[in-house]
Formats: structure tokens, sequence, C-alpha cells
DNA sequence: CACTGTATATTTCCATTGGAAAGTTATACG
DNA sequence: CGTATAACTTTCCAATGGAAATATACAGTG
């Protein structure tokens, strides 16, 4: 942070301190979203959270209630920008099978470019899925998933879950690749050479052409 | 557990305690185990775990070092009975993919019946992946599904790893779909009709006759 | 403007936790 | 028998999340 340690926005530093901070919330999102994506969760605390924007260890009880409220905030956050991860790059693919790959590669890319993100975004134990702002979040992700999915022919049969099943079986691999993937799980094998991307392992869906 | 708090195995209740407890480490592991499947991990502190044992809280260091440790002895424990679930079942099928189902069943099961160990096992945060005996459990487990996926010709392609490209393919979606499940992400779907299983959204990877 | 309720933030206090350090007891081995 | 070492205990500490009570700012309302 730029300003040292109890600055707050919108107070000089010759200033004597607010008690009101003033955008409290949103100051703790930001700082607590840094300290995750840099140092990882185990790494955050409320209070070094709190010390960092400046307010009391208990202040971000106000905003969030509890830890768990924190985070799951920011989970939220992750989601969108999840999302929007995926989403960019779908504008310039034309074909089905481009789109497939450009939001396959944007979950990936997100995984890979925020590990602890992504892990906190999965785990029930740190995000509390009943929150609605998170279970909007998620599911503006999910779509992204089902438009995708709605061009594949994968599952030919006529059962009324076809759709379903499509998403799972693309779901599935793709989050496993991706877990496996920022486990550590897969780059280790034994002969040194870099692990196949996702494209190379990719099953064949098939497209619909309509 | 049966006899109360600080009963330690060989001794007679109306004895004095024993200063040295005799077989503490597989207690420990035990009791660890215990209390991670049936209330979390979040609910294992060493002071709990010890005074179960009937030990005092820093008992534990001395066949572990840390927390750390002691849940990664508890993840390869898992590890050895995910590979042996993997492999039960496996006997009594004849074909090579009577035999991926088992091995395919067994890891959902696997990970369904133990969802918390299943977490621990694959997460670096708990586990650390360069203990040796932690090492040697999850090979055991991956064996398993280098035997499968032997059999399977879902890469016809001729390049040098196109046989570990197979292996990573169908890891991926069983270990996704298994990561999903336990999130809960999957069977919350909103039409309320169960999810789909496993093998309703198997990949076709074909079979080798040979 | 004064008054008051409510949101925001602080201070103080507490139980719990993992671990470090030093001391105690048993065991193995010369 | 005696001594090194392994196995445990006791004591101490800093860090953490949170509860409770208190202080401060602010937004309406009369």
């Amino acid at each position: 942070m730029f300003p040292p340690e109890r600055y707050q926005s919108g107070m000089s530093q010759t200033e004597t301190k607010r008690y009101h901070h003033g955008d409290l919330r949103n100051a703790l999102l930001r700082a607590g979203m840094e300290i995750i994506e840099r140092d990882g969760l185990a790494r955050l605390s409320l209070r070094a959270l709190a010390a960092a924007v400046g307010v009391s260890h208990t202040a971000p009880k106000n905003h969030f209630g509890s830890m768990k409220g924190l985070v799951t905030a920011i989970g939220a956050q992750g989601f969108r920008k999840f999302a929007a991860e995926m989403r960019n790059g779908l504008t310039q693919a034309s074909t089905r099978k481009e789109r497939l790959h450009a939001a396959t590669l944007g979950y990936v890319r997100f995984a890979q470019g925020h590990p602890e993100l992504f892990k906190i975004m999965f785990s029930p134990d740190h995000c509390d899925r009943e929150d609605t702002a998170f279970k909007d979040a998620a599911q503006e992700s999910y779509r992204v998933l089902i438009e995708i999915s709605e061009g594949l022919a994968w599952d030919k049969s006529e059962a009324p879950n076809a759709q379903k099943r499509t998403e799972i079986m693309l779901w599935s691999f793709v989050h496993g690749y991706a877990t496996l993937l920022n486990a550590g799980r897969i780059d280790d094998r034994a002969d040194g050479a870099p692990p196949p991307g996702i494209l190379d392992i990719m099953p064949d869906f098939g497209y619909l052409d309509r």
C-alpha cells in the first residue's frame, strides 16, 4: 500500500484520524482480495486486514458478520472475475468449437492465475453457499458453461436431462483438470516433460450444426 | 470411545497412569482419523486429539512434528484406503470396460463416503506432498489409474505421451466429478431431480482388444 | 436548530489454538 | 550398573476470532 498504515481515503496525512472510514466495506474487500491473492487465505486474519486498512480488528464485523462472511464476499467477487475471464475471448470465437475452447482455456487460465481465490470459491468451508450475492455470482459463471454446452452434441440421447448431462460432463472434466493442476498433481510426473494442456486432452464433444 | 478419557491401552482402570503410552503414534492416527471423518478437519485440534488419547497436548509433536505432519500421515492412510476401495470390485470385473467402471465407481464412492478425508488428501495446504510415506501412498492410488487407462484407446495418436494424456483425461474427469459433487455443486440444480451418476456421463474411451 | 435513533467503529476482554522450551520419566544399550 | 536417548509433561507465549459494552458520527424529524 502506498500511504503508510493508518491512512484512510480522503484523509490528509496531517489531519487527525477520522472515526468513520467512509468506504470501509470496499476497502476491506480490496485489501482482503490482495492478501489472499498474494499470500494465500492462511495468511488472512481479521486483525492484519483491519490494520492494513487502518481500523480496529472488530470493525469488519459490522459489514461482514464474521470471517466467513468476508471470505464469502471475496469469493463472490472472484466468481464475477471468473465469468468475465471465460467470456473474454468468447466474442472473437466464431464457431462453436472455438467458443468451447475459448471458455475452457479461460476456466483454466483463471484457476492458474488466481489459485487461492479459485480454491476458496469452490470451498463450502470458506464460502457460505446460501449467501444471495454469492449464489448470484456463482450462477453468473455457471451460465457461461450452460451457453457453451448448449452447442454440443455429445449426449445424443433423447432423455430430458441430456443437456444437463453434457454440462456436468464438461464441467467435471475442466474443473478436475484445473483442480489437479493447481494441487500440483499433474505437472510432477517423473519424466519432467511439460504436462499436456487442456486442449490436448479435450474429449470430442461433437457440435450441432444448428 | 469406550473406556473414558484418560484410558491407555494396557492400563487397568485402577492402575495409576503410565508415563509412556506405548503405542501413541497409532493411537493418535486412529483418533485423528475418527475426528476428521466424523467432525471434519476444522474440528481437529492437537489438544482435543491429545485429550482423547490421554496425553498432553504437546505429545503428538514427538511423532509428527506439527499439525501438518499429523494430517499428512492421516492423508497417507487415506490414500491407502482409497487404492483399496478402487481395487475392490476390480477383481470381479472381467472386461476392460467393467474394470474402468468399477474403478471409477470406487473413486466416487470413496470421495462421497469420506468427504473430509478426500479433501485433505488432495490439499497441499494440509498434506506435505514431499513426505515420503505420503508420496508412496498417493502413488499407490495413482497406479490403479494407470492400470485402468492402459486398456483404453481414447487417444489414438502416436505421440509418445498418448498414454499419459489418457490418464490425465480420465483422472480430470473423475476427479472433477467427485470434487464438484462433494462441494455440493452438482446436486443442487433447480429441478430437484437426482444428479446424473458418473457412469451416466462417462465419455467414450474405447477399448483396445489386446 | 436541537433531538434522537441508528449505523459505524473502538476498547476491552476472553477462550482456543499451535508451538517453543525446559524439565521429567522410562527404556535401551554399552 | 550407568548413561545416553526416546517419550512425555509442564509451563509459557503470541496470535486469532469473536462477544460485549462503549463511543462517535450522521440522518431524519419535529
